[in-house]
DNA sequence: GAGGAATATGCGAATCTTCGCATATAATAA
DNA sequence: TTATTATATGCGAAGATTCGCATATTCCTC
């Protein structure tokens, strides 16, 4: 695969690389939103919140629509919710596996 | 959800966040190699590449087997592969939208 | 048009990432 | 033991990201 491709999804994930930026796509899950809703429920700064929004914007990630005074977000592409789904999954998975170690480790610890 | 959570998916996505590891776990998907192989497919420093491994292997995407003088790298957990296509699909997508727009626009301004 | 609400942008400081280069470590071969 | 191959790490410079704060912009209401 020529390196541009590569650039491209590099820029994608990179989007997707900051926990406010995932709390705001996760909210977006159910349908459109404003910045305004977005502060409230996650408690930023507005301006911080518009940049983020910005980032996201710039990869086309979510999609705006005006309507009279407010700006209202959502997902341009559902496909983003089945990644942010499978993302989910494979946090699940780990979180799952580190336990196992852990209660594998506590185990052969006492019987030592 | 928690900010901590959150947090976690975003080192994931972080982790991704660049061309040479998405080459590289590109390259992961049909089997083990050792960083030779990486150096000769990809074209890189060998420094450079250890580099980035070292970032995949600090967020567990990849686990290392050690066989005399080398090392080889594998993808941890098959979900991995499962998330680098769709976004593939996501990739195919965003592009053929894209083209589909530009025909549109060509379209437009050849009947104004 | 003046004032207020909703959203975006500009700027500078702090922090993080990436690269190249030099060097370290570890296993093997001679 | 010394040399060689394979891989990793340390360091510093250049660049990117993030934040808070100040300020624009845009639309609405009076």
């Amino acid at each position: 695969m020529p390196d541009t491709l590569r650039h491209f999804k590099a820029e994608i994930f990179q989007a997707l690389a900051h926990p406010t930026r995932i709390a705001v796509l996760e909210q977006l899950q159910n349908g459109e939103l404003t910045v305004t809703n977005f502060v409230e429920h996650l408690g930023l700064e507005q301006a911080n919140l518009s940049q983020h929004l910005a980032v996201l914007r710039a990869r086309q990630i979510v999609v705006t629509r005006k309507a009279g005074n407010q700006v209202f977000y959502s997902l341009r592409d559902p496909l983003m919710i089945e990644l942010l789904d499978l993302m989910r999954r494979y946090f699940h998975k780990q979180v799952g596996e580190s336990v196992a170690l852990l209660d594998e480790m506590e185990r052969a610890d006492r019987s030592s």
